[in-house]
DNA sequence: CCCTATATACTCAATTAGAGTATATAGACA
DNA sequence: TGTCTATATACTCTAATTGAGTATATAGGG
């Protein structure tokens, strides 16, 4: 009698905050069970605007307080394990990247911060490029652009070893763009290499058998909103200064930028790093010094809340050294 | 008995084209009624993912095959006016952006193009500053920014004269930012000087008797869609070559270029643009000329769409000129 | 007092961006 | 035919930005 199913929203939120010097993201983890992002349902009842409803679920089912939100992207095909035949209530997702600093309190019991990297180790360059790139990843996507099948043929303006070059850089001259995060895990989601991709019984999964663990994988499309996070984050702390959300309220510069090294999965040039911070007017000194840091003492630094009423685009944008 | 209203997912698209040197988007006009965007809901029986509904559905309405589509946001407060006692089914609406080349086929019945600087007026500075923003906005705003009731002193970290050099630059050393248009068009609102805020009963609009139209108000939220889209595309103009979308399939550069000053709003350089897009790689020359230029005959060039395949980020920055 | 580790300052070349001048080639029209 | 006008296209110049490197400063540890 009804005509379509009914639609739930639900809202859920990769919570990046940066702790001993690599990103981690709020998990919900179970024994058994993939890690999945906190999650919760919009209820319109409840709350006028998305953001409030997800804030406020965040706060009952963590106990942390968001600073800052921004939305990411709204899957319809959440899971993408859908069936034809599903009779029950379909769910729209809406991802959400919130940032803290490293953080006081614990959050509650069933949730813990788990390494970003781990769930896309692929995308940590900072030890140069990640071994399961040459060993497991790259030989396995060759193959899989090799074989073509029909089903696909027409599926995109380029073709498979195009793409690979684009996402993967795999040839000479191309080099890797630290952006296409999400990208390069829809890749690898086609070719059937994440395990998500057989829990949704996609066929390019018979195209292996004894396929290792590439990162690990998560529930629902989690592992794709937190690979949109990731995206979305290195791109805009290029033109905006998003980074001090995660950072104390005063820094030296070299944590400064091991953060944004952490964030963009590679090393910057020190000197230029401090000279393009410094000359924005991203930060003002405190006056104080910090001696922790094993040599000469550091200048600790605070964000200039004033960059916020001056040029229009400002970060730190910079690329590898 | 049921413990929350259903919820809908509506979809509604911005669908851009420049005609005659100015954008245009598709809208539905009835009398007496604001136009709307073209707008279906989402169904998931029928569609898999949120991108099929709305191309299907925009084929049904208008007859239109879009190209390029890119999603914008999720609005979760759609139309804003949704009563507390509200009882009806709740609607969540999810803007997308969508460009089409100036076309050959008229859009269906009910259906027509309308120049997106009739609904936003204040953007297009082709022509010099608009004169609306002199005789009409600025000086409500200050009027406003100047009036601080104690509902919304807490309601933001920058107070409202830092926001209005923000979004209108209005002070002397402040430049216009030609991508903030979903924040004036936000703060218009707030301000009590969009029509639609008048319609939602926001207690802004008691300051203001005898308020002329600034810009036609839209039904809905869609004035805040069409805003969004407007920065999306004139913020990712320069990082992508997604210019191309609005062209046909050869053209000349002055012609490239009328394209971009009309999203844009603003002129530019004309010998830097050239150098720009010839040096990026962005075209190459097909061989023929156009003699209908009034002048000199111009080179006819195409989009090359081997870009795709090279550098990560393309496209036309350019300020002023 | 030297060694090491980090912090900070400065230099240099290559590239890019903003603005302007100069030249080329069509049609219109005296 | 020649000149005017309008547009197309090429080139110059300067300032700012970027990528990469060298040099110097200041702490603690042995």
């Amino acid at each position: 009698m009804i005509s379509q199913a009914s639609i739930e929203i639900g809202l859920n939120a990769a919570i990046v905050s940066v702790r001993g010097g690599q990103p981690h993201i709020l998990v919900s983890r179970e024994a058994d069970q993939w890690d999945a992002l906190p999650y919760g349902p919009f209820t319109p009842i409840d709350h006028r605007t998305l953001d409030i409803g997800l804030r406020n679920w965040v706060r009952e089912q963590t106990g942390l307080e968001l600073g800052y939100v921004e939305q990411l992207y709204t899957f319809g095909d959440r899971g993408r394990h859908a069936q034809p035949d599903d009779t029950g209530s379909h769910i729209v997702s809406v991802g959400y990247l919130a940032l803290i600093t490293e953080d006081p309190l614990e959050p509650l019991e069933g949730t813990s911060f788990a390494r970003w990297y781990g769930f896309l180790p692929w995308e940590d360059w900072r030890n140069g490029k990640p071994s399961i790139l040459t060993e497991e990843i790259e030989p396995r996507l060759k193959r899989w652009a090799a074989q073509m099948d029909q089903d696909d043929s027409h599926a995109s303006v380029l073709t498979r070893p195009e793409r690979l070059r684009i996402c993967f850089a795999m040839d000479e001259e191309s080099n890797w763009d630290e952006e296409k995060v999400l990208e390069r895990y829809e890749l690898l989601y086609e070719a059937g290499l994440a395990a998500e991709a057989k829990r949704d019984g996609h066929s390019a999964v018979k195209l292996w058998d004894d396929l290792p663990q590439l990162g690990r994988p998560m529930q629902f499309d989690h592992r794709r909103v937190l690979a949109t996070a990731m995206s979305r984050l290195r791109g805009k702390l290029k033109y905006r200064p998003v980074i001090f959300e995660l950072l104390p309220v005063s820094f030296t510069l070299f944590e400064l930028q091991k953060i944004v090294e952490a964030i963009l999965g590679h090393h910057v040039h020190k000197q230029n790093f401090r000279r393009l911070v410094e000359n924005a007017g991203l930060v003002e000194a405190t006056g104080d010094v910090s001696t922790q840091t094993g040599g000469r003492p550091a200048k600790l630094f605070r964000f200039r809340r004033d960059v916020l009423l001056e040029r229009p685009s400002i970060g730190v944008k910079m690329k590898g050294g």
